[in-house]
DNA sequence: CTCGCTGCAAACACTTTGCATATCT
DNA sequence: AGATATGCAAAGTGTTTGCAGCGAG
């Protein structure tokens, strides 16, 4: 993402209006962070990340914040070690979960076809997740 | 299974014994509950089951059962809908969950292979999951 | 008898809700 | 001005922990 900061929090706030959802500096903060790169957050390390630049900003605003967007398709909600998780990025993929560390990496895998078994269902989402060590922990002695 | 109750609790008993678990009245009635036959069960749902019979058990016992039930590879632990859930059937296969009646259906189907980008972990475990409508909540309506 | 297990209750972690105030349009 | 969003705090859920007493081996 090249685009420069400035550039890029307007165009969030042209993207929520745009969606019906008021231009706060509070939701422009989190587009800013969470939006525009492949990223996997959890609603409470979004405040984390944003308490510095806004003590303000509340963890129920973050999570409303989240779930609009999800919403509206901009992020992917997931459920992982009890916690929910937003993934910014929206086409379809899987997801590799490091027992170690925790952290959720996407896995670009090529797509399957619904199995017979499951006919008579209205499908509305597939997910596929691996756990394991991930490299980096294993390197670390995991 | 058509083995008679008295005979089946007997059956748990070695077992448990054999896994260095001890035999108590809980441990056995939660056995019989939830191993033997394909099942997908809540700590709170098997306590609820359980109630009638053993008015004194209590919900922490069944989480450590469950646990320890499924450290042993009895049942398998995954988790939907932010609750915990435990699989009694042990092979391998996936699973379909109704978004309307929250039920966990299983999906036998043929294993696929780990793709390239994992290459470099350690693999612990596969898990895939369609969400979607069930035939009989279609029918109801869904 | 001994060690592990049970049950109770409190502690935890995460998410949702209610409402008065503040803010965007 | 009007509608919506925010922040605070409390309530809700689901899970884990601590510990005295009990019970299986």
């Amino acid at each position: 993402m090249g685009r420069m900061m400035q550039g890029a929090m307007e165009d969030w706030a042209d993207m929520l209006r745009a969606y019906g959802m008021k231009a706060t500096p509070q939701r422009l903060a989190v587009a800013g962070r969470v939006l525009g790169r492949p990223r996997h957050v959890t609603p409470q390390g979004v405040l984390d990340e944003l308490r510095r630049e806004y003590p303000a900003l509340s963890l129920n605003t973050v999570y409303q914040t989240l779930q609009r967007f999800a919403a509206h398709g901009l992020l992917r909600e997931l459920e992982a070690g009890g916690r929910v998780w937003f993934d910014s990025r929206t086409e379809p993929h899987d997801h590799a979960i490091c027992s170690v560390c925790h952290r959720i990496e996407d896995v670009l895998a090529a797509p399957e076809s619904v199995p017979p078994a499951l006919q008579g269902w209205r499908i509305e989402s597939e997910s596929r997740v691996w756990r394991g060590v991930c490299p980096s922990c294993r390197r670390a002695g995991g």
